[in-house]
DNA sequence: TTTTGAGTTGTTCGA
DNA sequence: GTCGAACAACTCAAA
């Protein structure tokens, strides 16, 4: 009998994974990860993801036996080896969408074939592939509200997921592989992860979890639920889509057996917003680098190295930012609706450039996902396909008393202003001193003034937007 | 081909 | 406090 590959890459998980049901059904499998950072260049994954996916191999090894073989190097050639090397007679993938990486797989792909490798690729990832769903005049979508209800709505429902392969056989032998997962060095050398690890339960039985909970909490007020921040009306899915661990038809599905109402809806449009960046970033590959309205190449954004510090780490004064900043830097993670208030005061209020902010949620978010991270920072600023008009600027302090009420969320990560009365805690600078000395703040001492005044911000980044017209 | 209605998530201002 | 309009102009999608 000879040995069919199943390579892993952001499928990690044996429920629904079509890939890996091809292999076990060819051969003896082996399975494989290869850590690629060679081909990956400037889009290798950023520190939080390399700790999540640590996790995740581990979790997924141990589903396997103890028979997942890890490499580090190019694809290309690992692979190379051990066709050359052993009696590979099919090797199997789920398909990913990044330009890098339909390079890199088309140029494998060929070279198998060349050699009497049989090669198979499936969809694993998404619910419909990008070349699915397009306009009647076969063109991509540009705009989201026809991508996903004339779009995906009316094409035909995801497949139904197949269950874990049973009984699988493995293909003995040591493959050239390292010893453990821990030789790919995925973990940070000073630990900072352990403080972030106790919020996730990484890997595939964690997936199916987190999606059991929001099916029985989560959803049943998710259409208003999902804005605020200090509750738990979301389903926290992403990092683990991200990597693979659930199937998005598994969440599909799931989906629709919660109901048929406005809540169920919404979340489902959510999916349908990670299918939108997905076939974005398909049919237009250079969106994560380049304005998808290149009329924003000659937008005047600022270069303050001291504001951009200030944002990173939560200390610009604003406290419903400096507490999504912090959220995001103690647990790899920032609820979505404080995504977009931090977005819009970094790239509108600091006039920064979004890849100021795609950088740095590409190496702290544990979801950094290339076409979400890309489209979202674009969206934001304005200058992607389908984004939020440049007047559609947020107020931090609107937000923070519309969205989170009670100061809950914004108190738990800026404990210093845990004993600010609502009233001014959006605005500790306007408290009275008396107030200020009774709830322990001193302002630019124990927490920072506020690093740019709001309205003349707003003013200042109208401005730069109408200078593009002109 | 032309036309027409619409477009994730806001804010501010004035009545 | 609440409500509607203005904020711009453009591109998109489909009839």
């Amino acid at each position: 009998m000879t040995i069919a590959i199943h390579w892993f890459r952001q499928d990690l998980r044996l429920a629904d994974n079509p890939a890996l049901c091809q292999a076990v059904a060819r051969g003896q499998l082996l399975p494989i990860y290869i850590l690629d950072d060679d081909t990956a260049a400037e889009f290798a994954m950023g520190g939080a993801s390399r700790l999540w996916l640590h996790h995740s191999l581990k979790s997924l090894n141990e589903s396997l036996s103890g028979q997942l073989r890890v490499f580090c190097g190019p694809a290309q050639e690992v692979i190379a080896k051990l066709c050359q090397e052993h009696d590979i007679s099919t090797v199997c993938w789920n398909r990913c969408y990044e330009a890098w990486r339909i390079e890199r797989d088309s140029t494998i792909k060929e070279q198998l074939k060349s050699h009497g490798v049989e090669v198979i690729s499936s969809n694993g990832s998404l619910l419909w592939e990008p070349w699915q769903v397009l306009k009647n005049d076969g063109t991509p979508y540009r705009v989201f509200t026809p991508f996903f209800k004339n779009g995906c709505l009316k094409a035909p429902e995801p497949a139904p997921c197949k269950p874990a392969p049973e009984n699988i056989e493995f293909a003995e032998g040591h493959f050239g592989a390292l010893e453990t997962i821990e030789d790919l060095h995925l973990q940070p050398s000073v630990r900072w992860d352990e403080p972030m690890l106790p919020h996730w339960q990484i890997g595939e039985a964690g997936a199916l979890e987190k999606l059991n909970t929001f099916a029985e909490e989560g959803v049943t007020n998710y259409k208003e639920g999902r804005n605020l921040p200090a509750r738990n009306y979301i389903s926290r899915l992403s990092p683990h889509m991200h990597f693979g661990e659930i199937s998005p038809r598994t969440v599909w599905h799931a989906a629709t057996l919660m109901g048929d109402d406005e809540n169920v809806y919404t979340f489902k449009s959510e999916l349908g917003w990670r299918e939108f960046s997905y076939s974005l970033l398909y049919h237009f590959p250079a969106m994560p680098r380049q304005n998808m309205s290149r009329k924003f190449d000659a937008f005047p954004w600022s270069d303050d190295q001291a504001a951009l510090s200030a944002w990173q780490k939560g200390m610009t004064g604003y406290p419903i930012i400096d507490a999504g900043m912090r959220e995001l830097w103690q647990t790899g993670y920032m609820h979505n609706r404080v995504r977009m208030i931090v977005g819009s005061f970094l790239v509108k209020n600091l006039l920064l450039h979004w890849h100021h902010g795609e950088a740095w949620f590409w190496d702290t978010l544990f979801d950094a996902d290339l076409a979400s991270n890309s489209a979202s920072w674009q969206w934001v600023a304005g200058c992607g396909a389908d984004a939020a008009p440049y007047f559609r600027i947020f107020n931090p302090i609107t937000q923070g008393e519309k969205f989170d009420p009670d100061g809950e969320y914004t108190r738990r990560w800026v404990p210093e202003l845990k004993d600010m009365p609502k009233k001014y805690l959006y605005q500790p600078w306007e408290a009275p001193a008396m107030m200020l000395k009774a709830a322990g703040v001193e302002l630019g001492v124990n927490y920072p003034n506020p690093i740019v005044d709001i309205k003349a911000s707003r003013e200042r980044a109208l401005g730069a937007f109408k200078s593009l017209s002109s």
